[in-house]
DNA sequence: ATAACACATAAAGCTGACTTTAGGTCAAGC
DNA sequence: GCTTGACCTAAAGTCAGCTTTATGTGTTAT
């Protein structure tokens, strides 16, 4: 068992948002000794869960919807399932974004270091857009890509 | 040349979102004719630039400062490079923390899947935390790693 | 017994990034 | 000449996700 405040050094998160998580409904498991919380190993799984569905870009209010489900038995396994999957696809698609971005970033240091070495951007300019070196014009392409379906 | 219109179909992007961008200063360059606005293909590489500092984290006045860069000559570079620098790191390590999140992700439709084929968690429950079949293992142990430093 | 701590609440406040509203200009088509 | 549509502004409104404030309780150390 674990106070607020331990639980707050273990995930570094303000204690404050330890209480807004609970106020919203985060811990439906969440019991009181007096008033004060009592957090167990399974409220430390609920935040890991917790965690990774907010970096997966899930809302406060879809998390607390998932935590009911959780509440529900095994008759919302599949609804549970469903939301695993969605948010799978969508850190997929997060993540070749910025392989995109991050293309685009590289080709801006490389851009900027030849700037400095040139001291002016001009002959950068002159091989733009389509006669920069082979692994520059990969980045700059790639970075240049329209999304699928669009 | 393009209007307003044009470029917010081009980038999918809300006419007052443009507007509020050029307000807040990420235009410096942007012309007007008798008050309507005129935007370039000098306007597209910056709205370009804009969508890749905003994914890598950025905030709208640290690009406001960017842009601002950019007016004011090579003696700026060293420092332009600097912001991508730091950008690209900061990308890398927001995917390495995604791709975490997709181990746990990946570990929990496994989960689920397994739960609706048992009709119940008892199973899985009992091989925790390590006696997972190895490939879920690694996937379960990936997503629970502490970060680096911590 | 009094101060320091760690906990508690309700309600107000904050921030960033837009978005909406209410009002106006101007050119083109009917 | 009047409506439609694309542009314009300034200012107010919205939203999520906290954070802060003001106030109070209960245990521990001096």
């Amino acid at each position: 068992m674990y106070t607020i405040g331990q639980i707050s050094e273990m995930f570094h998160l303000p204690i404050s948002t330890l209480r807004y998580y609970d106020k919203e409904g985060l811990f439906p498991n969440l019991k009181r000794e007096s008033g004060i919380r009592k957090f167990t190993d399974r409220e430390v799984e609920t935040l890991r869960v917790i965690e990774c569905l907010k970096q997966s870009g899930l809302e406060i209010r879809e998390i607390k919807q998932f935590m009911q489900w959780c509440t529900e038995g095994s008759r919302t396994y599949p609804l549970r399932k469903a939301l695993f999957e969605g948010r799978k696809a969508a850190v997929e698609a997060e993540i070749a974004e910025l392989q995109k971005t991050l293309a685009l970033l590289t080709y801006k240091c490389w851009y900027y270091d030849t700037a400095i070495r040139d001291g002016n951007e001009d002959g950068i300019r002159a091989m733009l857009p389509n006669h920069l070196p082979k692994e520059i014009q990969a980045l700059y392409d790639r970075a240049n890509e329209r999304k699928t379906g669009e």
